[in-house]
DNA sequence: TTTGCATATGCCCATATGGGAATGTAGTCC
DNA sequence: GGACTACATTCCCATATGGGCATATGCAAA
């Protein structure tokens, strides 16, 4: 075997830095591929091979308005790696009132785990 | 140019599925190589190399004891990832009141990851 | 239809992968 | 020293990559 593709899921999509920088750009609205080429300063062959893998993934939508393509952004699924991420956010979480924050929001979430009303 | 590679920095060292486990497994404090290797079913030498990209990102440090070596996790060094993911909260996240079913939705959807074309 | 712009795709290639198996290395105990 | 255990590393290989470049496709206006 090789290296798992980078379509298998969201976290090998993300792993790619311009994959990220375009997710960026479109969390700011609609974007046509020209445009984000430009704005990231990517030939566009390229831009339109990561907008595939982005679509593949389920990241990005696409909407053909004329000759364009403006894809936007689908940023729910971006969860998965969020949820994982998230279960070790006490690694970093210092200061007191952050902590709070997080203590309260820990407590919540055990407790619609208790009573899933 | 080819792939990024995995130990390029932590977004692509954490998009292999069996060093998050490994990740994972660290969170609840120091192990052996073999340990690891016995908790998720690989082989040592499989073990060995991931365990060698999480050392050169930064991820898990070693220590010796005896003739073992212990890994233990550096969760900050996740933190890249979570604030990258962080600011993407929104597309998820309405408001706290919905908080409830937005678990509920979490974990219906830890079934779902994949997103056929 | 023809022309022209916007995207998508195909091809080539250097590169990195992750698994298996074998081997090397280090530390312990006799 | 030798035997044994725990890890690390090396070699081989099938596979997927992402960039450059050329080309096909899609869509619209003349």
């Amino acid at each position: 075997m090789a290296r798992m593709a980078t379509t298998s899921d969201v976290f090998n999509a993300v792993a790619e830095p311009r994959r990220r920088l375009i997710l960026d750009l479109l969390s700011q609205g609609e974007r046509s591929v020209s445009d984000i080429a430009r704005s990231l300063g990517l030939k566009q062959p390229q831009v339109s091979k990561h907008l595939r893998v982005l679509r593949q993934v389920g990241l990005v939508s696409v909407r053909g308005s004329g000759q364009q393509r403006l894809y936007s952004l689908n940023g729910e699924g971006l969860k998965p790696v969020h949820d994982w991420v998230g279960r070790y956010e006490r690694f970093w979480i210092e200061s007191l009132d952050r902590l709070a924050d997080y203590l309260d929001e820990l407590q919540r979430k055990e407790k619609s785990d208790e009573h899933p009303d």
